[in-house]
DNA sequence: AAGGAGATCAACCGCCGTATT
DNA sequence: AAATACGGCGGTTGATCTCCT
């Protein structure tokens, strides 16, 4: 038998918008026992609802670490660039923004930047230029369809980057398991450096022991309480926008300035205004666009992501994308 | 002012990986 | 080893709000 039911599926459970009412019991019971099993919680709290809803409730609304409102504009970059790196992967693109939630991050995405791309004729799925020829239909002409095709053509560097990354996970995980199960796991020390045989092998510690099957809570360590994970984010944090502050974060961040520039079009002023004041830091020069800082800023973001977190397979610190790229798209890294 | 269309976002649903028995 | 519960994720829905005609 599986473990026992910690509460038993019951009928008449409440659906629905949350009153405030059972906004105060949650939070009170919270505040004052914490949050350990959510089948059970409702019940000792007094509420009629299903442990799920009160979880989602509390993650998505109540949790007293969260920032409401609009988004910032190195938010909406951050979301861009780590959409083109990660795709779809909501809470690994939250843990990246500090006190934003997953849901709060997808519905961001879904109503305003996937509109935003489409508009710019850039697939928002593969973030590659639709082949429709669309592209640019909603940029405007000039200056703006200058930069709205490098964009496209460094976000279609993304997206294969991004294919060739996900098969190269696949495989380094391959490889990790065969080789965990082959081989009882060394001390930390040794496993870091322990050297994977294949030339095209990142894989980390941390890596080798979760494939070898170490306990991990994947969404935990992204949203965790647990603190190495907040202070790399605060690291994080500093490091992505004070370096894009001094300049050397400032190709990734051109390449969302790009996507966000080629909006002005579409009617919001935030975004005029910013196109003026950033328009110095594109130069409007596409032979000058920095490709090598472009790869690097994308680089160094996933390094971040994989130093930082679980959540992704990837592998630990990349330092050229041809490390694990396969040939077709290596090609495209060796351009640099 | 009224009605319709589109935008927004909280919440639900179903699935998956992991933990537990 | 198998069965089951649990927590978490991403996709989707539907109620509400805002804008336009």
């Amino acid at each position: 038998m599986g473990r026992s039911p910690c509460c038993e599926k019951e009928a008449g459970l409440k659906k629905g918008p949350w009153t405030p009412e059972e906004d105060q019991k949650l939070l009170a019971y919270i505040d004052q026992h914490g949050h350990g099993c959510w089948r059970s919680l409702p019940a000792k709290a007094g509420l009629r609802r299903c442990g799920k809803s009160c979880r989602l409730r509390w993650t998505n609304y109540l949790r007293p670490d969260i920032k409401r409102g609009k988004f910032t504009l190195q938010e909406e970059q951050t979301i861009i660039q780590l959409h083109a790196l990660l795709g779809n992967r909501w809470s690994a693109i939250a843990t990246h923004l500090p006190k934003r939630t997953d849901n709060e991050i997808k519905n961001y995405w879904n109503t305003h930047l996937k509109k935003r791309l489409a508009k710019m004729g850039i697939d928002p799925v593969t973030h590659k230029p639709r082949a429709d020829g669309d592209a640019g239909a909603g940029a405007g002409a000039g200056a703006g369809r200058g930069a709205c095709s490098r964009a496209a053509a460094h976000l279609s560097h993304t997206a294969q980057w991004e294919s060739a990354r996900l098969e190269a996970e696949a495989r380094l995980a391959r490889e990790a398991k065969l080789r965990a199960l082959a081989s009882p796991p060394p001390p930390p020390q040794v496993a870091a450096h322990s050297g994977l045989d294949s030339p095209t092998s990142t894989l980390s510690f941390s890596e080798s022991a979760l494939f070898a099957g170490a306990p991990h809570d994947v969404h935990g360590a992204d949203r965790a309480a647990v603190e190495p994970v907040q202070s790399y984010e605060e690291a994080c944090h500093a490091h992505h926008f004070g370096a894009a502050a001094e300049g050397s974060f400032s190709a990734a961040g051109t390449f969302a300035n790009v996507l966000l520039d080629c909006s002005v079009t579409g009617a919001d002023p935030r975004f005029a205004a910013r196109s003026e004041v950033d328009s110095g830091e594109l130069q409007g020069d596409d032979d000058t666009y920095d490709d090598k800082g472009y790869w690097n800023s994308l680089l160094n973001m996933v390094n971040s992501s994989m130093s930082s977190s679980s959540t992704s397979l990837t592998s630990d610190v990349v330092t050229d994308p041809a490390m694990f790229l396969p040939a077709a798209t290596a090609a495209v890294a060796a351009d640099f």
